[in-house]
DNA sequence: CATGAATGAGTGTTCATTCAT
DNA sequence: GATGAATGAACACTCATTCAT
């Protein structure tokens, strides 16, 4: 009940305007954040630099959140929820072009994206701080990749396009190539690049080949 | 010869005790050195505690080491020169069952070791601040593990064992789930522990389905 | 105009009250530096005692000066902004009486003040490590006292008054007895305590003894 | 008796040999001491300086003395010691000679001396920290200098070439322009060099001026 | 609500002093 | 005696957090 009886007595009306502006300051602090603790860490980050990217005094951040720690929650959460929609999208076709699918949006989506390969340095720097945090992402992202890959293997053996195989108890094993790629970008930038078109087509090849029964 | 006879004539003793003394402190200030640094990350280490890990003298330290960021860098390539020589040995014997010693030993000595993952995580997330650290680590460690893996496929392709393969263009996709299997260990850790033995088992059958020729 | 209106159409208020604090907050910390520089010298002075002095927070120096060497330049030319105004004034009438002034000033508001003397010793102590310093001194008040010096001896000499002396081209040969009560001051303190009255008495005989045409 | 007798109960000789490298070092000691303090002020110095500059350890200086403090007081009393014994010669013929001696004693010894100069800034910088400092080097060096001046001045009085002045009083008068040219040295350095030829030269024809019955 | 000046606990670093060799 | 490695108290400076305006 606190905060909606005002002092004078009247009904406190968020007034819709209100709410709205404070829903995208909030939003800046967020993004703000997420730039200056994707370029320091968690650390290093100061909220001082959170509020000038964000455009506000520093005193307003503390009118959102209560501390840098819940900032930082409140800024990896934000990251996990848009992220990797896309490809819960369902499939349809035969397994080839199916994990051919799936390749395209894991290289195109996220492998190349800079923003997924900030969250992954942030989450592997910070994530022994704030489990809870990891925990929220394999639940989210980790999981639901897992389970869509194994639905494409065991689509795939159940047609008779692939054979049987140890995948499916680790479908990391598909996926490993895009998690090596996304640790080699944060860990190499700019000075070793991988040439990513060549390198998920032969991802690609490397799995038909491991997954697809002898043709003969 | 130089220095041995001080400019006032008097003898200089290095004094073999001290100078073993000496070296022995640096190891232990290196070693106290990555356990904090690896626990929190430079920013949140606090020189006390490594120097509290020493059983030293906050000041002593800075004996050793110009200022924190020395330190951090001498804790980061001391590792580097530790690790990964027992790979180096030279493999002989049937392509696939160098590739099985190859993966054992990856496996054993490297996704195993906590030491490692600490060592991964500390490059990941403080990569950014010193980029030459992680390029010594390619130098040193990721150069030649991708030669080694490229090696044992040309010889696996040249004996007809294997097919011809992209991995030979990216001997990443080789090497990628040990990988994954790292990072998963750094943010998953105790949580969602991976079956390493399975993991490793099925890592294998899955490269040589994806590398044997078709025995038909 | 510029900053009135801020990006985000906030009114930006510079609120005079608020401007006014800050410059009396910062005048304070100057007043304390300055007493706590005086007292210790430049390296010995702690930067807590000049906040204690001025009754604000360690932190709160650091919000007007960059550091402690910063403040203690500011501090400086504080002093020497507001000094030795007094001097500057025009004299009229014969030589002798001028002489007289001028020397009545310098000993009245000059080596009288322990403050004056305080800043000759801060900067010869200091000057070493702050030649700027010494070097701003030079220009603002060494020099224009030479010249009004040289202005009553080049009056007097027109005017018959005076013979001509050496003291034209080195008009510190007026002023020398006036430093040298001040290093005395500073040296001697208390213990052997110059009688000024007597001494500037003297002084000024001295010197139009030195000066004046024998009136045979 | 302390140290007379060895542990082994032999009568300990000082040797000869001994005693006397000892007081070598103490005085290499006390120049380096001399030169770090000069340098940079009491509490800028480093010991670990001053044992660099006297080729020895850090540890040996506190063989000799008991604190940074003690050092510092021994630098400073050693200084008192050797200077200024020239000046202390007597002086026969006419009183204007004397005087030109004088002076061309003060400027060439002391003025010029860059030592001194350093001397002198050491006394103001930390006399305020050290008053039995400055008590030593008036009672050894002042008092004597004025006892001069007075002596010369008198002397000049009595046999009638110089008629009554007040700076048989204040003797400061005359030796003002020496302590001017010291600071001036100090402050100014390099930047605004006096010319001490003529500096000195103009300052005794004012003596002269000042002091000379007029000759009419 | 928003601001940004003020706070003060906490950190890296220095350096006088000690002491085992 | 002489050494120089070790110590730890002390200090400049930072920055998350608070709060008067």
């Amino acid at each position: 009940m606190k905060g909606l009886i005002s002092r004078r007595g009247k009904v406190s009306k968020p007034s819709p305007r209100r709410q709205e502006q404070k829903l995208h300051r909030q939003a800046e602090i967020l993004n703000a954040g997420f730039e200056v603790f994707a370029a320091h860490g968690y650390e290093a980050a100061r909220i001082d630099d959170v509020a000038r990217q964000a455009g506000v005094a520093k005193g307003t951040i503390y009118l959102y959140f209560r501390d840098k720690e819940q900032l930082f929650r409140a800024v990896v959460r934000s990251l996990v929820q848009k992220r990797f929609d896309a490809i819960a999208g369902d499939f349809e076709g035969k397994a080839g072009e199916l994990l051919r699918e799936l390749l395209s949006r894991m290289y195109g989506q996220i492998v190349r994206s800079d923003k997924v390969c900030a969250i992954v340095r942030l989450l592997i720097a910070e994530g022994g701080r704030f489990p809870q945090l990891t925990e929220i992402y394999h639940r989210e992202i980790i999981a639901p990749g897992m389970k869509a890959i194994r639905h494409v293997l065991t689509q795939g053996i159940a047609s008779g396009e692939f054979h049987k195989t140890a995948a499916v108890e680790f479908p990391q094993l598909l996926a490993a190539p895009g998690v090596l790629a996304i640790v080699w970008k944060v860990l190499h930038g700019q000075r070793h690049r991988l040439d990513l078109d060549a390198y998920s087509q032969a991802h690609l090849e490397f799995l038909l080949d491991s997954l697809r029964k002898q043709t003969v």
